[in-house]
DNA sequence: AATATATATCGACTTTTTCCGATATACCTA
DNA sequence: TAGGTATATCGGAAAAAGTCGATATATATT
């Protein structure tokens, strides 16, 4: 576990938004055609839901699933993320007991 | 509490170096002469720890202590720091529960 | 009051991050 | 295989953060 990549993942208003969309997907996105929501969320609707453009969207992303936050499946011409709960709760872990 | 702000102030090497000092200081800090540490450490002995100049150090500690990550004391001609644990707390906790 | 010490603030320069448009790559379908 | 759609990567301009030296401020001592 990266600490310092993962605060500097957390260090943006956006990421920390989409971070909180894909919490509840059903609750922040359209329902999805090609998937229910098992997979995640593909980059398009996160797209369009922050306003931002296509490559600052997939370049956070990227920086979200360096970090270990979120993890991306390839489906077709999508790829999708979800959150990676399990890095969340060794995060909040560290930050009781070694930060 | 600000989560940003508490996120942009753990993305420093530096100042997670500082948090980590002031864990335990005795073991990190020479005993200080004009009080234990009960108090916190003095920016002094901060500053030749890390290395870093005078004014840098007394900036990070402005960051740690607008993001409620530390607290300061004036006692005579020094500023002791040292860490607000309850902020940790509830960051655990939020990061648990609410990112 | 003058000097010394500890810390904070200011101005400048460098490095990193943010965010974009353009282009490349991957996959799908006809 | 040609064209369309989704995503990733690249290159760059602007903003923010890192870091310094110089200076200001607060306190202590003589």
């Amino acid at each position: 576990m990266k600490q310092l990549e993962i605060f500097k993942a957390l260090s943006n208003k956006t990421r920390l938004e989409i971070l909180q969309w894909l919490k509840d997907p059903p609750a922040s996105f359209p329902e999805q055609i090609h998937a229910g929501f098992e997979v995640g969320v593909c980059v398009g609707e996160i797209q369009k839901k922050s306003g931002l453009t296509q490559s600052t969207v997939s370049e956070y992303l990227s920086i979200l699933q360096r970090a270990g936050l979120v993890s991306s499946t390839r489906v077709g011409q999508w790829t999708y993320y979800k959150r990676n709960e399990e890095t969340f709760i060794e995060l909040s872990k560290i930050i009781e007991s070694d930060i």
